[in-house]
DNA sequence: CGTCGATTTGAACATAATCAAGGTTGGTGG
DNA sequence: CCACCAACCTTGATTATGTTCAAATCGACG
């Protein structure tokens, strides 16, 4: 791990506030940055951890994103999340001591390395940090459940129309357009994770673009007529979300 | 709650090996019990909390069995969880102090109210209570990660032989009978928590029992041959997650 | 410019949904 | 004890939706 010594700090990082130290007082991040010193760099296709791997550290993503896998027995794959700036890998791992996913990069990313046996140390120290955990693993449950919703929806145009708007109110949080993005997975990732096939994506894509809710091209998406898109995904579009 | 004044103790609770108390010392279970002192029955059909109530409990299931269903802003429903004894309710609230889903018993039901803010003040006082929560908040999201992989899979066989499976070993777990079991949900619920509708369902279980697999009455269930459902499920029969 | 992977599109097919009857079961009251 | 009712479950016929298989097109990159 070559790229260990570089010197990271929550004070100055892009995304704190959507991360661990959200809500924490200076004194407290000071503390947090004693156990975030390190951290990765890892290339588009690279893994940041197997399935299988021991736990021993959550990841906070600092840029770039990830797709989280689950390998079934028969070898089956499933992608259970996409994972964006500020977010948090690998909170499932705990029970097991173990990976029970393996975490791919969709981009060039970078993550912290958060050695869970300290932060449990800290956290024990510090109240407030404490509490943002139990709202992190709470906060992931949560978005599973939302997850679910998606998935048990029959039609295939509400499971995408609810990705996109879904994907698209986390770059809003970022910061970034929440009516421009580039999707940085491809379609087979996408068909994957809403348990639909590549061509059924594709078609989707163009027909949402014939029903003048969205532009596509490639990966690039801008959402045209969020209201009607919402509606399609029947979750009326939640920003609010956001604090 | 005119049943709050009924001793409860975890020492001699029947589901205590599956609960917070697993893993935990005499003494330290005798804290534990300082803080949960209280029960609650439920009677079938009733609900234990609902979508939007403010969270101040979470709920540790003691007999019976409940599901929970998250309401999407155009009214349509998911059943996202069958609870079975011994397992925790509510955890998914924290982050927004509120419950994003109901909970209905599906038979008659006896719970143990957990006031979550007491039991953090004793979780920082005893570390093994504290990892405790870690491991149960974690085996939940691994869980749904479970689910998702189910969801994802196309055929509605697959889905159901891996519920079945599913369900099977978390009745071993309990030191019931894994091959013979009785469903406490109606065909709908099954349906909504699959993906699937009652009738696709109801063929299903005919089918499996056609091909021997399984024989089922009603919702009474038999699982015939263990090894060809778990195959159909692609979950190689995970017995191995009890300890 | 050529190549390979990703994407789009089309046509035939399969699977599960929908619509529509019947058939069970358990609880209630005569 | 039996009749009746209301949920729940099963089964069949038809239809809709998404998959599969196949081929053409696009786009990044050497």
């Amino acid at each position: 791990m070559m790229d260990s010594s570089v010197a990271v700090s929550c004070s100055n990082c892009s995304v704190r506030r959507l991360c661990l130290p959200a809500g924490l007082s200076q004194a407290d991040i000071d503390r947090l940055e004693q156990v975030t010193r390190r951290k990765k760099l890892v290339k588009a296709g690279e893994t940041l951890y197997r399935a299988g791997d021991p736990f021993s550290n959550l990841y906070a993503i600092r840029s770039g994103s990830f797709k989280t896998v689950v390998i079934a027995a028969d070898g089956d794959t499933q992608v259970t999340h996409f994972a964006l700036p500020g977010e948090l890998l690998g909170l499932d791992a705990y029970s097991d001591r173990v990976h029970p996913s393996y975490a791919e990069a969709l981009e060039d990313s970078s993550v912290c390395l958060l050695p869970f046996t300290q932060l449990e140390i800290l956290a024990h120290q510090v109240q407030a940090l404490q509490q943002q955990i139990y709202t992190i693993f709470s906060e992931e449950l949560r978005q599973e459940n939302d997850i679910l919703m998606l998935l048990g929806k029959r039609s295939a145009d509400t499971r995408l129309a609810a990705l996109l708007i879904n994907i698209s109110s986390r770059y809003s949080r970022r910061g970034y357009s929440h009516s421009k993005f580039i999707l940085s997975m491809p379609r087979t990732d996408i068909a994957n994770y809403l348990g639909l096939t590549a061509e059924t994506v594709s078609r989707l894509f163009s027909r949402l673009q014939r029903e003048k809710l969205i532009k596509v091209s490639g990966r690039a998406v801008e959402i045209v007529d969020l209201v009607g898109l919402s509606e399609l995904a029947g979750t009326h579009c939640s920003y609010e979300e956001s604090h």
